[in-house]
DNA sequence: CCAAAAGTGTTCTGCGTACACCCATGG
DNA sequence: CCATGGGTGTACGCAGAACACTTTTGG
């Protein structure tokens, strides 16, 4: 019976190279809030048969680098942005999802502090965020990328506070809540919501208020990073809201 | 500024893919239950340096398939396995994982009811099912990913009923008790474990019991698909153990 | 003083958890 | 009748969910 196990040999890697080398790229969807709504950052596709639609940003692996490697340098270059959250999706290879050639890509995604972060832009001038809503009928495969992402960080909010990522680091109580609701696409109850960040010891009061506000204004607060790593550390963390 | 963005058009596509064309496998971390313990199927690894060490099965990604064709290939032609629950886990890209070549691979991992099944070995002599603990010190990075597929596992299965898929249609309450604790590595209450159960309608009571066993016979069951499927329609479905 | 948002407590219900004894069968 | 595992119910505490009014500030 003909054995299907391909070895990797020096003999062979030549052949093995041409036969079944191929293009292996990274996505990431990279996503902000801006105090209202999930926000994704998307560019102006220049490829055909895309011009003219949103893409979400990638590049192609390099032979000398990891896929860790490879997505920072995306980031850092297409975007300016660095050290940021970013977790893996999944990866997508249907063979027809590049135009050109078969490009097997691996999406992540990354969350931003989009007030902190101004448009890098030095290599084109069309980065845009985008509304959750608006990333339809993209590049690509670009929107099922998109969506899985989404989904992804909806599950993963559920269970880990990552959602600190996408705010400033002083933030007021409502505003880490509405961004619970504007993510999962639920309504919370106020009370309930501040029980449980107290119980869990997961923000630090900062004895300041919001300065800008023609109300009342807020207290300011801050995710406890160590009260979280002690929480993780000592028996089982759950943040499931 | 130099832009470091590879678009892929016609007029360069044999200079790419000469310059960033690389291998991709898929590796498979086979789980089986026997009963007492988890288990995972390997294979004696035949390239240098690794031989005599364990292996997963895996193999290169031709380039006319998907990731899903690719490890449905493997299972079905170097195991002998069809239609098995099965899971992305995660990719794993270092640059000297393969010591012939850049192979990123991607990670999966099955579920398979080893009792219904016979090893399957067509191709080789060696396959053969070790204990989680005896995945150490295997070729190329596979420790790591038998690791974080185990991971992966303890994690899927405290949310989602995917432990039915390493027991045989007919189960009593006691086998599944003890794969979550196998799995888990954990212990669990036995009334506790069963009131969840029933609360749930996980399981329907066939009306029939052991005939093998020298004590009191067990009650058989079997996994209420139908329920769980209703279920996870209807507002969300909770499995935590 | 009015508008706007901030902030705060209690009750009820259901679920997780801890825990021990009798039952049915084969040998 | 004995050994072996099979099977069952209760009490407690905690956490999630529902729910409405008073407070503080700016204008």
């Amino acid at each position: 019976m003909y054995d299907p196990h391909i070895e990797i040999v020096e003999s062979n890697l030549k052949e093995i190279k041409k036969t079944f080398g191929c293009l292996v790229s990274v996505d990431c969807v990279i996503f902000g809030y801006d105090h209202s709504s999930l926000k994704v950052l998307v560019i102006n596709c220049n490829q055909e048969p895309f011009v003219g639609k949103y893409s979400v940003l990638g590049d192609l692996v390099h032979t000398h680098e990891t896929m860790d490697e490879a997505i920072k340098r995306v980031l850092s270059q297409r975007a300016g942005l660095e050290d940021i959250y970013m977790e893996e999706v999944k990866v997508f290879s249907s063979l027809d999802r590049h135009p050109m050639d078969r490009v097997i890509t691996i999406a992540y995604y990354s969350l931003v502090k989009i007030d902190e972060y101004k448009l890098v832009d030095a290599q084109n001038k069309d980065l845009k965020w985008i509304e959750i809503s608006e990333a339809k009928d993209m590049a690509f495969d670009h929107e099922a990328i998109v969506k899985a992402s989404h989904k992804r960080l909806q599950d993963r909010i559920k269970e880990k506070p990552v959602g600190f990522n996408l705010l400033p680091e002083k933030f007021t109580l409502n505003q880490l809540q509405l961004l619970y609701e504007n993510i999962l696409g639920i309504t919370l109850d106020k009370r309930n919501f501040r029980r449980k960040l107290n119980n869990n010891n997961l923000v630090i009061d900062l004895g300041e208020v919001q300065d800008d506000v023609s109300h009342r204004p807020a207290k300011l607060y801050k995710f406890d990073f160590d009260s979280y790593q002690k929480m993780k550390k000592r028996g089982q963390f759950s943040f499931i809201i």
